[in-house]
DNA sequence: TCCTTAATTAATGGTATACTTAAATATACG
DNA sequence: CGTATATTTAAGTATACCATTAATTAAGGA
């Protein structure tokens, strides 16, 4: 199956370190490809791609200034991780309460 | 590069939409592996495999009982994707705060 | 024991990833 | 104009991913 929906584009993008490395690099302030790349030990193509990932992804944007890429990190694809992440995590967790909840009043009915 | 660390491994497994199915189906609670795969068209082997990427990330957990399996989701992973984003999401706000800062700083200086 | 059900393993195939080197593109600058 | 610098595109390769069908394992029930 091809999973090109914008979540799964996102995950895929956060699941190479060398991409979270980039990003890591990037929270920081912006930088040209060659600041970024200078990092890696990697071929100057291998970042390339890696930056066309991270762009399909949204969690990146390259401005050209001459010939410089200005890479600049955006956030709205972080959101949409966090806000599926928390989500389930939140869900699970009201879950597990509501069952801990179950088996206290299930030990109460014993004790009677 | 073969990406093989906690991380990786984690953002990997979310890559997959029907994999992040099977964790809504299971952020409800435990459930079957028959349970789970009736609400896919795939086969049953494909969500074996799915289960077993899931369980690599540490996400799920597999409980033998009698020949069937009972699935119990896993939070801890998903604290650690959710860390990981929202530090670098956090980090990129505090040096973009910075810079308004810095942009009003300037700003004022302009207006002596 | 034989059959059914639940799930996994094995083998296979198509497509996507992640790298490489070599060539192309684009801009600045002497 | 010619050359250096920054980056991307092209082409090739090895490996990983996601699906399939067929075979296997394991437990329960007639």
């Amino acid at each position: 199956m091809v999973a090109n929906d914008t979540l799964s584009l996102i995950f895929a993008a956060l699941a190479d370190p060398t991409r979270r490395n980039i990003l890591s690099r990037l929270s920081q302030g912006a930088a040209t490809v060659g600041e970024v790349a200078q990092h890696f030990e990697i071929s100057a193509p291998a970042i390339s791609q890696h930056l066309k990932v991270l762009e399909r992804a949204g969690l990146i944007e390259r401005t050209a200034k001459a010939q410089w890429r200005t890479l600049t990190m955006r956030t709205e694809p972080l959101d949409e991780a966090s806000a599926w992440v928390e989500k389930h995590r939140r869900e699970w967790n009201q879950h597990f309460d509501a069952l801990e909840e179950h088996l206290k009043s299930m030990t109460k009915k014993e004790e009677q």
